[in-house]
DNA sequence: GAGCCTAACGGTAACGTGCCCGGAGGGTCA
DNA sequence: TGACCCTCCGGGCACGTTACCGTTAGGCTC
């Protein structure tokens, strides 16, 4: 509409200080081939023109093909796929850029990660998303992927000190805090409550853990906090260890299950007939659980957002690898918090997502 | 890397029927001057090729220049500021495309917003962004503006039934069913609950109070709704409403704020000396908030997510204008439910956003 | 001063698509 | 038969930017 500036080009700069256009380009991009004055020169009418570089001409232009390995297990579906998905959707709408996306699985972390980590590397992508799992044996690895040019990007927990470019997840910490809030509010007398932890090696895993100890301990002093257990993301454990403790005597009013595959737990809950007794507050969003929380037998469920985590972890690489600038290097979700009341806006991104009038992830 | 497929263009069809680039490109755009079957080989071969237009080229050569304008209030500044940055946000990211915002600010819904609209038509722009208030006069208006070919996009509430091409809002009735449901953790023996809205004509704001009233009838029958008192977005009357109710035997022990100014109900409650004792759920988060949730005066606050609204409502809007095809006409966010522990996450939003680590919405 | 080198710059093709112009061929009507 | 129109198609320019090559001026050596 009101639209009195006209758009300014690089042919408007050279014509201006009657000089060639490959001269602004040279200068505009800092590339050898032009005196210190000159370049100075374009600079400053550049800026004092507002030039902005036409993208869509730069992309078509420039032709960049990229390759992107994608590197995640194929267990825990429920979290993984709509990543994956998440992944998909922003390479859809990415424009101006010849995506090639290399989806590589291996069944499950601490079985192949590593060896599916190596063998993407070897075959140089430009960028790798990636979960470091155990944190001290991604590291050497990592470390030598970045050295070798390769852009990482860690999802769903982080490596730092690698050299990688960036990493996405759920604020792990405040994830803790929050399940502590929420048993906090739901138990009112002096009782014990666990927590049922994945793989401590994983850096997100131990930072819920300290999250929820440090919540208990400043707004929850009525609260008692047993010993960690971790499962090592072995659903045989979970079960056993969830049979055990809960018959001791003083066993848990309240449990916070901070890995992503609650179900063993839950299980052994059932079967001794304390579900809905006891304040549970569970990880992620899958089909068995949401009855569950439907009846109240599981209060709350702290959902990581998988498919904005691909999303914004994509969205990230490839402003690092297009643009040469740095995004934010670490990106922490605020969890969603879901009860029974807000389920609904949730479930659609279950299966085979049928809803059309939720949007994708926001959710 | 592994990359054996060649990017197919226009001319690859063309070379591989023995036709001229034009007579491909007006057949893939249905445009005449085509011969039926000449046409129906065209789309089979591009189909057969996996032809995929190159996006980059197509917005160069087109060019294409649209003005969009945001008519918003400038009262409720914590909602509507951010919700302009997410339009900002997305509108720089947007590639091929010459974007011309106009940011129009009246001083309050309910006064002057009508009249900015009628301005904003009559402008003729591309797209309208804006909140529709009191759903039955904006009807009219906006009816003809979507006949006049103007594409408009709600935020914050709908307006359904005018030919607007879609809307962006937190969903409505979950976000009081939400509210009922952490009043319901949190008050135990059997209470009166009240709630504090802003405009029932509104369509969002009806839709909180029935989604909180159900919930409540639904899952605590131990709470007992009192009639809903209405602001009109008027602070004065707000607080002599709250000082009101709160001094009647059988006072309220729960409450829920459901608009987002909600200062003048708090500061009737404190002059009371009722903060803290009294369950209080929130909409949306400034600063005087903060230090109340802090304290654990105010329960929690439903957060509606404007950045994200901003950004949505003008990606859809763009996904409209230039390809043609409709988005998802509704998107209902999920709102976000900020106790004390993690509101550290979106603290950032708040004033001159400082925070660095922390995505700037998603939160 | 001839020969040579290099820094600095000009000119232009090309990226893939959209669109306009014009030409060929066939049909219609005076 | 010639003038005219319509359909279908080929050819070519333009969008803004970048990469490449050619050209010039000026400094250097011997």
């Amino acid at each position: 509409m009101t639209n009195p500036e006209k758009i300014v080009g690089v042919k408007d700069i050279a014509k201006a200080l009657h000089i060639s256009l490959g001269t602004v380009d040279r200068a505009l991009h800092d590339r050898p081939g032009v005196s210190p004055k000159t370049r100075d020169l374009v600079l400053k009418t550049a800026e004092q023109f507002g030039y902005k570089p036409n993208l869509a001409a730069q992309a078509l232009k420039l032709n960049r093909r990229l390759s992107v390995a994608i590197v995640l297990p194929r267990h825990i579906s429920h979290f993984f796929d709509p990543l994956r998905d998440g992944i998909r959707t922003t390479a859809a709408a990415a424009v101006g850029v010849n995506l090639a996306l290399e989806f590589i699985e291996y069944p499950r972390l601490g079985s192949g990660d590593l060896e599916a980590f190596r063998k993407a590397i070897q075959e140089h992508y430009d960028g790798i998303i990636f979960l470091p799992g155990d944190v001290r044996k991604y590291e050497p690895l990592a470390r030598k992927a970045a050295q070798d040019g390769i852009a990482l990007m860690c999802v769903g927990s982080d490596a730092p000190n690698t050299g990688r470019i960036g990493a996405v997840s759920v604020h792990a910490s405040v994830s803790g805090a929050i399940a502590a809030d929420l048993l906090s509010q739901n138990l009112t007398s002096r009782s014990e409550v666990a927590i049922f932890t994945g793989e401590l090696s994983t850096l997100d895993h131990g930072e819920k853990l300290r999250g929820f100890a440090a919540a208990l301990a400043m707004i929850a002093p009525h609260l008692t906090l047993r010993p960690a257990l971790e499962s090592h993301e072995r659903p045989r454990e979970a079960y056993r260890q969830a049979f055990e403790v809960m018959q001791t005597k003083n066993r848990p009013n309240g449990i916070y299950i901070s890995t992503a595959n609650s179900m063993p737990v839950l299980k052994a809950l059932e079967e001794l007939g304390l579900l809905g007794k006891i304040k549970v507050v569970a990880t992620d969003l899958f089909r068995e659980l949401v009855p569950l929380i439907e009846t109240g037998k599981v209060l709350a469920t702290l959902h990581q957002r998988p498919f904005t985590q691909g999303r914004v972890a994509l969205e990230n690489l490839l402003i690092y690898l297009l643009r040469d600038q740095k995004p934010q290097p670490i990106v922490q979700l605020a969890p969603h918090v879901i009860f029974r009341t807000n389920l609904c806006l949730f479930e659609n991104q279950i299966g085979q997502s049928t809803g059309e009038e939720i949007e994708a992830d926001f959710c």
